[in-house]
DNA sequence: CGAATGCTTCGATTATGATCGAACCATGAA
DNA sequence: TTCATGGTTCGATCATAATCGAAGCATTCG
């Protein structure tokens, strides 16, 4: 019974149209002024104003102030996730299995999460490197084997400094778009690192979007390929 | 901007205080009455019942009629997966990382997920075999390996019968609560149907709880033995 | 420094929706 | 058949919260 009202309060914050067309306009990751999301909502900027500081405190949104402008962006990935699950609800009448995840074409395909890649791309290269004995789960833990650590370096990773970091070198993170898992730890973050370096990809910087170039793909699709 | 309507419909119906503690109490994965659920949410039966109409329509709860008895259960396992998202954010203030899900701790070991084991001890399982090449991910699919093959007979599983039918014989599913996947398809629910039968554990009639005895947890921690 | 712009706060208004008593319908048991 | 119980619907009541104009504070620019 005290997991109700817990519930109710954070459902309740998101119930609002208006708020849920804020809280909606900020899941690419790109951080908006408070006149911006009023304008997203088609509300006054009074009211977002009072919608927004509602969404502060209840740990949905985090604030940034530049000058007179105030940024906000959803707090966590974790609400971001959330939002998902909602969607995908809303979304979902009568289905079963369906997908769900943000609509937005570009993001279902690769994204930012926690600084490693996410998405269709991000599951499609952990089970590749699955399957092909280049990770190796060990019960809940994910290791490099010896063929995975030739293969990060020659891929241009230093895993000796990854190695000495504090940080696990391997984690695996759900993938809400594709209910699968990808690659995280410091070895997921640093092959976002590399395949920027490689000019694969382009983080966008204000979203979450990791856009391919058309050659990227083509490289990726061999760096993933099944072998 | 058409999407925000939508989660805000789903969210609003959680936002209320009463609804929420109803659904709360179905999340075990027990049908309950109208009438039990107006005792759960503290309210007057013609309240629930007014209450219940709303998320029956929104597709968050199932009715099944019993005689004079209206039984309601949550529409699905997505609904179920949204509210432990949304506990999770209630939970999670400020945390990045944390562990949401049931908070019943028997759900959390060993729960039934579209007919196959969920919880610690399905994502166990499935890792334990992965990890012993018993099975094999293969890009997005899961193959059962020809070791597999052999455990899973040597287990008591009829693996030609499961073969001629027409669902998945291994299929990665979303773990909520431990965040990683278990097996699913019709060799993971073959696999819990067998656990059955021998007498490791027993699915709780009422709810989604699978109750594994000791010496099945025993018989359970050698059959998912990393060795 | 004054004007413009971004944002917050205040307070009044109004719409919405939860609530429950009463009445009614459906089912089951004696 | 009558009574008890489970559940639905109706309508009135009342609490809550979104909304926006006005006013005020903070920052930036000319």
């Amino acid at each position: 019974m005290k997991e109700g009202p817990d519930i109710s309060h954070i459902a309740s914050l998101i119930g609002d149209p208006a708020r849920a067309n804020m809280l909606t306009a900020l899941m690419v990751g790109k951080a908006l002024t408070a006149s911006e999301l009023a304008q997203e909502a088609g509300i006054t900027l009074q009211t977002a104003s009072s919608h927004l500081s509602k969404l502060e405190k209840g740990n949905l949104l985090r604030p940034r102030k530049q000058g007179r402008h105030k940024y906000f962006s959803l707090a966590s990935d974790e609400v971001a996730h959330t939002l998902e699950a909602l969607m995908g609800l809303a979304a979902n009448a009568g289905h079963l299995r369906s997908r769900p995840g943000p609509r937005n074409a570009a993001l279902r395909e690769a994204r930012v999460c926690y600084n490693h890649l996410a998405g269709e791309m991000g599951t499609r290269l952990y089970e590749s490197m699955i399957t092909r004995q280049l990770l190796r789960l060990n019960g809940e833990e994910v290791e490099l084997t010896t063929a995975g650590a030739g293969f990060v370096r020659d891929f241009g990773i230093d895993l000796d400094a990854l190695k000495a970091q504090r940080s696990a070198l391997c984690r695996q993170c759900l993938d809400w778009s594709e209910r699968r898992s990808h690659l995280a730890g410091s070895l997921g973050r640093a092959m976002l690192v590399r395949i920027e370096e490689l000019g694969w990809a382009k983080r966008d910087t204000k979203t979450r979007i990791v856009a391919f170039s058309p050659n990227g793909k083509v490289r990726f699709d061999e760096l993933a390929a099944r072998g």
